[in-house]
DNA sequence: GATGAATGAGATTTCATTCAT
DNA sequence: AATGAATGAAATCTCATTCAT
């Protein structure tokens, strides 16, 4: 029997994918350098991908499906909302510099841009029910949840790209300064 | 052989590259293309532009200059600051409206994330100055006014990139209805 | 590491390569779609031959083998002359359209053509003592006789290409039509 | 102004290509292969071509149109029968002659089959035309001349895949004896 | 012997850029 | 200065063949 078909194997590629679309960007990025990367021939990908777009429309649909697990995770423990809220941040901000670079790629792709479409909503949505857990008052009117939510949206895209915009030298710097702003946010009231 | 020899063709090129990397994007678009939209031949192109990123540079740049033109006119236009952010926002919307594509392609190349760094701060400082017309008191201390200035920084990109993630056929709408909220963020008070 | 190590899987694989290499040539058949058919492994056709080429070698050898056992059976058979004359048509033409996709791949590789070029001949001759049954006065030159020998190989290898020429959807109807024009040629006199 | 787009380009280009596909076969020709041999770069084949189907199509079409253009001329040319019958078989195997490989990687590819199944009718209208002047009995029925059709066919057919299966090293003697073979059958009635 | 995942050379095609006219 | 045909490097993807299991 032959090497069994590694279940290890796509993983280590989307792990590859991750960095070099990451760094460079969709267009900029040769499918040789994934391969090299993940110390495997360039053949290999074609195994397991139909081809580059497959490739990172898999690699960044892993991406956002991880952040958000772990945001739902935090939105869903029971506890103090002080606490939920400030792990939320710390989690979010922390994967977010993790994922700058797929963001910029996703951006760019518009054949990609649904799964950030969808996948922006979920989290919003998740931001919204973590918020909603703050409001002793429940909201009034339908148009006033609906103007909440565009809020929401509008800070949480602003903060995505705040990231993704910021100078490579400074994009921790920056971060710390987002994060801040919306603890303050968050927990201010 | 960079830049100027004469004075329409560039910006006659200009005006073709902003709309085919508009359409398309940065590395869809082919030089030829831009060519042939601007009635010219592709080696015209090099006379006035040393590479296809220096023709995509001055053409974001050129975009931003206008744009940010604009505004800086309304802003300092006196008259009634109601009436003046209405127009704000209603040139802001439009103007952004044409840019969406070249907002995507600049993120997308991190070589040209410093005109678009740099064109959103002077923005922001814009919107500040406008906002700050509207404040009857003084922002007592500056660590207020850099969270404003966060906020602000943090909405206007908010509001640039739901924009050009919204999907082509709900961009219109997409854009009413976040027009409609910064009206009221910035009329409400 | 070539031919012969089991009984079965040789003829097995050819069985499967006769199929592919028939439906869709040489060149646009993939080994591994052989394998698939054959229900074996891609690696176990390179225990039994050499490569891709050799494969194709034996198949078409052993296609021409089969039909001219055939052919020499009847030929060979005692009985009236009318009567295996049609044996011989039928059964040439139904292992002709079986083999119609073997023949475009052999004309295609040349180095094939050898193969082809003997088993032609080699018809050629079993034709030739068919109809030479049917003689009652002996050749009378060596010249005719060749003459002879020439126009049957044309009208074999015009018959056969005739076929393989027709277009898909048209081959039976083709193959049709050119039977009765062999039958009438050989059985008129 | 730059270099006119040359008219002899695409001729040139379809000469190499002629020689490349003609030795080698379709799918062994490498495209890199035919602008060397046209003393081009390999992008200029683009700027005249789709793709190397479309050459290959093209190279193949240009090939049979010339043919038939010179047996027409002979054919319609007045003059005795039998010079005519001459020439039209010289002309006819000098042409065919420097077509084999391309007829070798016609049959092959069913996508031109239908250029080579239309080429081939006309020319046999053609050699019917001409065999047709020398009948001094009009054909009797519809059916005879079905039957005359076909064999004319089938022995074109035959001669020209004749050719095609010759080996190499015979090819010159292989196709005079057929050319003496279609001499005896016209003239000789 | 059989397997089939992995390999990697190689083919087609694109397109930014050059340069003869 | 303008032209646009020509260039050729480079990228994606295929597939015959190998070899660890």
């Amino acid at each position: 029997m032959a090497r069994s078909k590694d279940k290890a194997k796509p993983a280590q590629i989307i792990d590859a994918a991750f960095s070099v679309f990451g760094e460079i960007g969709y267009e900029a990025t040769v499918v040789k350098d994934i391969a090299e990367r993940a110390g495997i021939s360039t053949g290999t990908i074609y195994t397991y991908f139909d081809d580059k777009k497959d490739l990172f429309r898999a690699t960044a649909q892993e991406g956002w499906d991880r952040f958000l697990a772990e945001i739902r995770a935090i939105v869903e423990t029971p506890g103090p909302l002080t606490a939920r809220i400030q792990t939320f941040v710390e989690t979010g901000f922390a994967t977010l510099k993790r994922s700058l670079p797929l963001l910029r790629g996703m951006l760019f792709e518009s054949s990609q841009m649904n799964i950030l479409q969808s996948s922006v909503d979920e989290f919003c949505s998740l931001v919204e029910s973590l918020v909603a857990g703050r409001a002793n008052r429940p909201v009034r009117i339908a148009e006033e949840a609906e103007k909440r939510r565009m809020l929401i949206r509008v800070t949480v895209i602003g903060v995505l790209f705040s990231a993704a915009m910021a100078e490579p030298s400074r994009v921790d710097e920056e971060m710390e300064d987002l994060k801040q702003t919306i603890l303050v946010m968050l927990a201010g009231g």
